[in-house]
DNA sequence: GTAGTAACCTACTTATAGTAGGATAGCAAG
DNA sequence: CTTGCTATCCTACTATAAGTAGGTTACTAC
């Protein structure tokens, strides 16, 4: 039973190489990325991504946990990248312009991104709503705690509170919406304004994916347009209520 | 063989009331509605809904074809309704109260459907990405149309173009943007802009769902602040750009 | 060399979407 | 009443895919 046994040819490497944990996760996270991303959740199996990551599903199995798992780690791969190049943009640009620099970053990366983004956090697969959600949250309560002040009255330099480069990790469910004294009138408002700010761009990048003719600053012009001066309004508000309604 | 022979208490009713396809549909339809609302599309199984039903397996895939499709059934019911009460509300209001009052339906639509809602429209199951945004587009163009014009100067007293009350079914794919001339600069970007104003409604009514002290009002008036001045703002440029950008 | 363990495997169970082919209630005509 | 048609309904199956039990082997440390 020595290995020149079977001596026929083997189809499969002669002596199996084997692979740390550190190495494999990421590996099979970006095969699934880009099977999720194509085919979506429902048509993707496991059996899938381990053959196209040449090992065996129990292995699969081992190392993420399960198939919700597996999603939920893909998605929040992605949604962290973005988090980081949104808060990014939108701290390097100057107040006045920090709603139109968070959407161009925004959708930029959903260009760069359009494959994985299609079956991942458009709509069309997840099995996860809890998860979604807490994505959707942390990502609203970034952008909105960010761009309320921002656009505030103008003035009040940098000081993003808590959570300056910290993109507030998807899995990390901190990230509780900056109650400072310049958000809306109580956090649970700003909270709901973030989730509706957060859809919008959301069903606009999913919207943008049968409208490629269109380039990502036209969509970011289209949404400060919609909601710049809302916001505005808001936020003169919450500074020093003048104009009560 | 004949009927005689197993004379056993008979569990099921004896003689088996057969019930035609435009009364079983519906019955099935609503059962599914319940369940893909509780449980998701996934954890909702085919044999569930035949059972509730109280009938066998391939008589729901003859009256409802497949599991996508039921859900399809599902969806339109629901996405009709709400077309019908949105667009009359907004028809019914005064031309300034145009977007408070499609906001205020469309909540409270949503409150009266809780359940429904959660597991239906709301994220967390579909794995229909095409159905998902023929609705959303339809929604969004009759949505958009009708806020444009109510918005547009404060004039126009009641012309809504072509669809009137037939709230565009959502299995029609008709229903193009109205490309009225009072439409925004191309009926593009008004297609982008309704469905990023949808996207910001169906955000904020999932997010709603685990904040249920808020009422629809509130709601409704977030989003009139959030949106209605830049909505205002865009509808003036169109009417007859004064101040272009 | 010789454990010990992390990585890996084959082969299975379970659940569920979907189907093949047959049985029967209800009804209309003879 | 009998015969025949057909829409409704059934039992029993296949196929696919998630997830698991239990064993094997490459690598590492001593």
């Amino acid at each position: 039973m020595s290995k020149a046994t079977a001596t026929r040819a083997a189809p499969v490497p002669r002596t199996r190489r084997r692979v740390p944990r550190e190495v494999r996760i990421p590996q099979i996270a970006r095969i699934a990325e880009d099977l999720f991303g194509r085919f979506g959740y429902q048509g993707t199996s496991m059996d899938d991504v381990a053959r196209l990551a040449g090992i065996s599903k129990p292995v699969v199995y081992d190392l993420v946990g399960s198939k919700e798992e597996l999603f939920k780690l893909c998605l929040a791969r992605s949604a962290d990248e973005m988090a980081v190049r949104v808060a990014a943009a939108v701290e390097a640009a100057a107040e006045e312009d920090r709603l139109r620099a968070g959407a161009l970053a925004f959708f930029r990366f959903v260009d760069e991104h359009r494959p994985a983004w299609r079956g991942l956090l458009s709509a069309g697969s997840a099995p996860l709503t809890a998860e979604m959600a807490e994505i959707r949250r942390n990502q609203a309560a970034l952008v909105a705690g960010l761009l309320i002040q921002g656009v505030s009255s103008g003035h009040s330099a940098s000081s993003p509170g808590s959570g300056s480069p910290g993109p507030a990790s998807a899995t990390d469910p901190a990230a509780e919406p900056p109650t400072d004294q310049t958000a809306a009138t109580a956090p649970v408002i700003a909270d709901a304004l973030a989730n509706a700010i957060n859809g919008a761009f959301e069903a606009l990048a999913g919207w943008w994916q049968s409208h490629e003719t269109i380039n990502a600053d036209d969509l970011a012009d289209l949404m400060v347009q919609l909601m710049g001066p809302g916001l505005e309004a808001m936020a003169g508000i919450a500074a020093g209520p003048k104009g009560a309604e």
